[in-house]
DNA sequence: CACTTAACTTAGTACCATTAGG
DNA sequence: CCTAATGGTACTAAGTTAAGTG
């Protein structure tokens, strides 16, 4: 998840909150008070969180999805009061059906009501060009005062002013925007299963055309130049820009790039060009890298342009009109077409991924809207108008065959709904959550094996943060296990271990092929149940063989409403980083102190949840500096 | 019911701008 | 001032889950 999903959630998440205040604004004020200090707190150590303890577990910021209830004080206290209700109109949201037509909204007391939508455009177009100014005087200025006597302080202090208007700019727009933010959470909610009354937007915007290669620029095969025609030039430009990356030192993906690669050549092409060995790509790779260079050496002004271009992009297709509230795209552009880079040991890597075109385009927004424009001459492949969907575009994808979608991002009404709802939900398996274990251990003397093996699933999904685990087809994905498809060879039993008893010793790769190994101790009935589960079998059987996923979760939602797998992770990680936060800090630390704990609480979530990071790529070097400079500090002292 | 797939969430990585450190 | 570290964002792959299908 992005950082800016961080970010925005943070936002969803006092608009949460703010919920709950109104909401309890007659009752616990003391509770309010409790939630109000939290709130700032957290919201505080996010943004300034730095500490990266070590490079091996991610840091903090990206867990948000899954401990954001632990940081709210209301899970702790009173999980069955909130008053989020997804199947139920909610009682206390102000806007009436008839409202969602726009006008009637006005009656929602407090917000500034004059043309609510239309005002973050004046913002930016405001303060934009005004900044603009500021900075191009500045600039002037600069320019000119380096050419006069004193030009060393003067240009300091001007900068210095320079930085300090911008923040302040920074600030107020943000400010601004805060200000006009939908508050969808003081809404009603629409009847189940509908998403939106009015959707209207510009469609997806498409990569630019391939540009063919220059002249002096060439493809030898066999040493010898090959023009190549356009379609395969540009595939293999896709592969030229990748040398560099260890991607295309394997077999895989190799393989699978010239096997695609040929498909796109013409006839005579293909006679000719059998050998990926003597394929030299060598001038390709120069001219990117040359551009890759140029791009960095691109003076403030080149840079300034581009940006502009960028912001006037997304500013045209970057958002979308839902409910009479302009709403920011999360991925308002077609993913480009190059090689396919799957995770891991991915049977498909390098593979190409086709330039998606119109055609193959489905666009998705109310019938009574302006529906948006295929690019000149072309045509959408439909044009449909489901509002009991989020997706304003999709297309299918030619390596999996997946769709793809295009959706409004996470600080969208449509997106935090959801992921207030997902708290919801895991609130409400605080209530019955010793239930459920109770109910599990039960069943681990389940004469039915169907029901031992559920049982000691659910123990892993509930102990160690597992996800579920479905299967996978074969040749078709990387070969990585959740809970429900972990393998016989994936576990190792140990009657004692490091002085421990029941030991079970996990190892394999997991969602993105992230290794997950840990030894856990275990009860002895999980631990003799683990062993009567791997009689008879041997490695690639599946160790849970009367389980899927699909069965885990009907029990589960006959359990709890609304209660899946995945929501006990949210839930574990959450009391998790609750239960950390509370042992680790002090309410008399100071912001720093909190900052450590806060951070600590997130390591904890993370080793939970298995979140991992690559060392980064300049890690080997960081690290030679670190201890180069540790042993000068030894030979100091 | 098994199997497929649409729709959505979760997650790691690449890249870029900003800031801190030297 | 330059370079490396850092933090934010964009991107898209890889999951989960429920609904549809034969």
């Amino acid at each position: 998840m992005a950082q800016e999903d961080k970010v925005k959630k943070v936002k969803v998440k006092k608009a949460k909150e703010s919920v709950l205040n109104d909401d309890f604004s007659s009752g616990d004020a003391h509770l309010r008070k409790v939630k109000k200090v939290k709130t700032k707190s957290t919201d505080k150590s996010q943004q300034e969180q730095k500490a990266s303890e070590e490079h091996k577990v991610k840091s903090p910021k990206k867990e948000s999805t899954e401990f954001e209830i632990a940081n709210d004080e209301r899970f702790k206290e009173d999980a069955d009061k909130g008053d989020f209700k997804p199947e139920k109109k909610g009682k206390k949201r102000k806007r009436k059906l008839e409202s969602v037509d726009g006008l009637s909204s006005s009656t929602s007391l407090s917000l500034p009501k004059k043309k609510k939508e239309k005002a973050p455009h004046e913002g930016e177009a405001n303060s934009r060009p005004q900044k603009k100014k500021r900075k191009t005087e500045a600039g002037d200025k600069k320019v000119k005062k380096e050419e006069e006597d004193k030009p060393i302080t003067a240009k300091k202090k001007k900068t210095k002013e320079e930085i300090e208007a911008a923040r302040a700019l920074k600030i107020k727009k943000k400010e601004e925007e805060e200000q006009q933010r939908w508050r969808w959470w003081e809404e009603e909610k629409y009847e189940d299963g509908i998403k939106w009354k009015f959707l209207e937007h510009k469609g997806p915007y498409f990569p630019p055309e391939y540009q063919p290669l220059p002249d002096n620029v060439k493809f030898y095969y066999d040493g010898k130049p090959v023009k190549l025609s356009l379609v395969a030039e540009e595939v293999a430009l896709f592969f030229a820009q990748m040398l560099d990356h260890e991607y295309t030192t394997k077999d895989v993906f190799r393989d699978n790039f010239f096997k695609d690669w040929r498909k796109e050549m013409t006839l005579e092409e293909r006679m000719l060009i059998t050998d990926l060995n003597k394929c030299d790509f060598g001038e390709l790779h120069g001219m990117h890298r040359e551009k890759v260079e140029a791009r960095k050496n691109m003076s403030k002004e080149e840079k300034q342009v581009i940006k502009e271009a960028n912001q006037k992009i997304l500013e045209e297709f970057g958002y979308c009109m839902l409910d009479h509230h302009r709403e920011r795209i999360g991925n308002f552009k077609i993913e480009p077409p190059g090689l396919f880079r799957g995770r891991g040991e991915h049977p498909k890597q390098g593979m190409l991924k086709k330039r998606i075109q119109p055609e193959d385009v489905i666009i998705n927004c109310s019938r009574e809207s302006r529906i948006p424009e295929p690019p000149a001459g072309h045509q959408w492949k439909e044009v449909r108008h489901d509002n009991t969907v989020t997706w304003l575009a999709s297309w299918t994808e030619n390596v999996q065959g997946s769709c793809k979608y295009i959706m409004l991002n996470a600080n969208s009404k449509l997106k935090g709904e959801k992921d207030w709802e997902k708290y919801e939900v895991a609130r409400k398996l605080k209530t019955c959550v010793d239930a459920i274990r109770a109910q599990y251990q039960e069943d681990l003397k389940s004469k039915l094996m169907g029901t031992r093996q559920r049982a000691v699933a659910l123990y892993f999904i509930d102990k160690l943060a597992l996800r579920a685990g479905n299967e996978k087809e074969e040749g078709e994905t990387a070969d990585t296990v959740g809970c429900c498809s972990l393998r016989v060879e994936h576990i190792t039993l140990h009657d004692t271990l490091d002085g421990e008893k029941c030991v079970v010793e996990f190892d394999f790769l997991g969602k993105d092929c992230i290794r997950y190994y840990n030894k856990v101790p275990v009860s002895k009935r999980v631990f003799k149940n683990l062993k009567l589960f791997m009689q008879n079998k041997q490695e690639g059987d599946d160790l849970f063989d009367q389980l899927n996923t699909a069965m885990l979760n009907k029990h589960l939602s006959s359990l709890m409403p609304g209660l899946t797998a995945k929501v006990f992770r949210t839930y574990n990680a959450s009391m998790t980083l609750q239960q950390q936060l509370k042992e680790l800090s002090n309410p008399l630390d100071n912001a720093a102190e909190k900052l450590l704990s806060y951070n600590r609480a997130n390591r904890a979530v993370a080793v939970l949840c298995n979140h991992q990071r690559a060392p980064p790529k300049t890690f080997e070097q960081s690290m030679a500096n670190l201890q180069a400079k540790a042993r000068f500090q030894i030979l100091e002292a």
